[in-house]
DNA sequence: ACAAGGCGTTCCACCATACTGAACACTTAT
DNA sequence: ATAAGTGTTCAGTATGGTGGAACGCCTTGT
């Protein structure tokens, strides 16, 4: 549904119009397809088979379906991170440290993007899946990053992107957030108190590279009630920072 | 490095090429890149315009990647196969039971695809990831699949790919394959004795859905040294038997 | 059984548009 | 300073993507 924003080359828009309309419908066929994109049938079934030949989908039964191609394409593009090379085992220890969830952030194109997680077997369930984008400005995670981005790149981002009030909690204003990124430099560490989803509370630290750029944050979340007090405002944030800082070590000389 | 086959919408196809070698070449500049793949500048900086519009490559001091969002695609490709939500949880019992490799596969193309693949803290270091293509009849896995496909679709996958001799075990013969597969056929289970990797050991058993038609196999994988006798004989394809025939009820109703 | 509507597919003519090559800034190396 | 590399922009041209209509097939309803 990426649809009005044109400008390049048009078959290629469409191409990953129709891949992404696939996803949205679970897989389908050309008539529905071509309906829900609003495009002429001959044209989407054009595009299909070009994408079949190329393997990036598959049909089945007479239904349209993405390709595990992507998966192909996404491992080695994760792997490009080192981020996700180092740290990941980290994160793992993270679980077994707290038996919560654990999580590793990284920004692209101005939104949060989760590159990993994982979660101890009595962690929360919550709905947030990897290589899923939410806004910045709405999770530890992201805020963490935020706080750590030239102010240039920052002010970019809020104007593209606005604070959109996902919760009651989620700070939707401009001063207050700058503030909060403030303090957030401060102490190296990001809270986020129900700001993106109702009951659940998290703490995130940033992971700086040797110029000091941010390359992504790493985190601790879990339901609100096992998340307070000293816990919630020393322990933890220890435990994160501790991390992150082994983390920023490992990167710096590989 | 899928170009000569041409046939389908040319710009599609080039952005397809485009990303393929951006992760061929853990990322590139506009020249590198057109030398890569042979094309014009403008053409390529065209593709890597549209391409970050759309969010599936971010450039980062110059240099352009794939993105993340290929990631988001892939998760939820992945999901819509009802194998990977059902049998997952199964291939990490699997690895707790044996300490070795376990991975589930699927067919896309004529190639066995790893879906999803976990291992004990002592099993062996194979090179594999998820999401690689490897030729069906090379592995336990995938000849577990070729078993069990209509034998018009057999053949065409093997017209189309050929036999190639990937380890000195590899069976590259039509009639010796054809017989191991009638055995496979017979005990529900497919051996690998090194034919894929020098070293490496397997044991698969195919997973059927309802209307008895292969939908993945599942299996166990170890060094050679520790998967012999009774264990790789017997104990270990009861295991996978076992496990495969849990994951084919769940299957069955949902 | 036959019609009616659904589907995916094929065809072809037209004109939008993707491609190209050259010229343009710009940084980095010599 | 010069040169060689980079990414970027531009405009003309012919390529080839587009989309309407027609086709054949299978399913549905009566």
């Amino acid at each position: 549904m990426t649809a009005p924003e044109s400008g390049g080359i048009q078959a290629v828009d469409r191409a990953f119009d129709i891949v992404e309309a696939l996803n949205e419908l679970d897989g389908a066929g050309v008539s529905e397809l071509a309906n829900y994109v609003g495009l002429p049938k001959s044209t989407v079934h054009n595009h299909l088979s070009t994408l079949e030949r190329a393997e990036y989908v598959v049909r089945e039964n007479g239904s349209y379906r993405t390709s595990l191609k992507f998966l192909q394409i996404s491992e080695t593009a994760r792997n490009q991170h080192e981020l996700y090379q180092v740290a990941r085992s980290e994160v793992d220890q993270l679980v077994e440290k707290t038996g919560e969830i654990s999580a590793l952030m990284t920004e692209e194109h101005g939104r949060s993007v989760f590159i990993y997680r994982s979660r101890g077997p009595e962690a929360a369930r919550i709905d947030t899946c990897i290589g899923d984008r939410v806004p910045i400005h709405c999770t530890a995670l992201g805020k963490a990053i935020l706080a750590f981005l030239p102010e240039e790149r920052r002010n970019e981002i809020i104007d593209r992107h606005g604070l959109p009030e996902v919760t009651r909690n989620t700070i939707s204003d401009r001063e207050v957030l700058a503030e909060e990124l403030e303090t957030i430099r401060e102490e190296q560490i990001a809270y986020d108190d129900e700001e993106r989803l109702n009951g659940l509370r998290s703490v995130a630290a940033p992971i700086l590279d040797g110029t000091d750029s941010v390359i992504g944050s790493i985190s601790v979340a879990g339901p609100t009630h096992r998340m307070q007090g000293e816990r919630f405002n020393t322990e933890l944030p220890e435990t994160v920072l501790g991390v992150a800082n082994v983390i920023e070590l490992n990167i710096q000389h590989t």
